[in-house]
DNA sequence: CACTCGTGGAC
DNA sequence: TGTCCAAGAGT
């Protein structure tokens, strides 16, 4: 949940989701759709796809726990270098490199004296965050170890921030190289994401409405180009009809083509993250 | 390596 | 107001 997503966006939907499937167990049993709609607009929903597909490969291959092994967390759907390393440090105490967004700026700023890190992560950084990490020989060392990933995580987080840091505040402030170079700008101008039109939007818009909806939604809602039903015709297929026909006046005002909408469409089919019902409707994951 | 993939708060 | 960006992964 937090790839890519700010920590207080998913503590409340991780607050849910925790009591309602405690154990993986309790989630490879249901549906992939339910984790897809308990996932509610936490973004990026093949997320979800892939944690209910962790949950059964815990479930299946080894024997419902969390491995501790760096390499088999890594062979696990959804987990990363990054989450793989996360779980072995915090979770079990087993020290591995956490290279994070935060720890990237972290580590351009008070060490090498750039702004920003580099736009894709590079080897560089990957060598600097290893030889940074304290030695970990002894128990003690390994508490370190463990320490020296959260703090650099919270460091980032809380103070060495990507808009405006609190430099007047920041532990290390001494030291850190990118004050010493007088706060040079970025040397790169990050290009920033497209949104109005792209197929992101689209299917964004298509998720929306395919988690709202308690029946099988007809294909031609999520395709047609111009104006859909009015939403009170819909009633019989959604939800909470409050709570839902702001959502299909949202995929309404998509300015998005024929082509666009069916090759969105079918993008979402060929993920997993909806299917067709074989009577021209399309619904979550079973 | 470059690209895709959601969402919404902050400034 | 529009832009930036957030505990990345998979292809």
């Amino acid at each position: 949940m937090l790839q890519q997503t700010p920590v207080v966006r998913v503590l409340p939907v991780w607050e849910r989701w925790m009591a309602r499937w405690p154990t993986p167990a309790d989630l490879a049993a249901e549906p992939a759709g339910e984790a897809v709609r308990a996932w509610e607009k936490l973004g990026y929903p093949r997320r979800a796809l892939r944690l209910h597909a962790c949950a059964r490969e815990l479930e299946e291959v080894h024997g419902g726990r969390v491995p501790s092994d760096l390499a088999e967390l890594l062979a696990l759907p959804g987990v990363g270098e990054y989450t793989a390393a996360a779980v072995s440090s915090f979770a079990f105490g087993i020290p591995a490199t956490v290279v994070d967004t935060n720890v990237r700026r972290v580590q351009a700023r008070a060490v090498t004296g750039q702004a920003l890190p580099e736009p894709s992560y590079t080897r560089a950084e990957a060598r600097l965050a290893d030889a940074l990490m304290p030695q970990r020989e002894t128990q003690d060392g390994i508490r370190e170890a463990n320490l020296w990933n959260a703090a650099a995580m919270e460091l980032g987080a809380l103070i060495c921030t990507a808009r405006s840091p609190s430099c007047d505040v920041c532990p290390v402030r001494q030291r850190c190289a990118w004050i010493a170079a007088g706060q040079p700008a970025p040397h790169y101008q990050p290009k920033g994401q497209a949104w109005e039109g792209t197929d992101r939007q689209v299917r964004g818009a298509m998720m929306t409405v395919l988690r709202a909806a308690e029946s099988s939604v007809p294909e031609a809602l999520l395709t047609a180009v111009g104006p859909l039903p009015q939403a009170r015709d819909l009633d019989a297929q959604r939800g909470t009809p409050e709570q839902t026909s702001e959502q299909w006046r949202a995929l309404r005002r998509l300015a998005a083509g024929a082509e666009q909408r069916q090759r969105c469409l079918t993008g979402l089919i060929a993920d997993g993250l909806a299917v067709q019902d074989g009577a021209g409707g399309v619904t979550l994951p079973a």
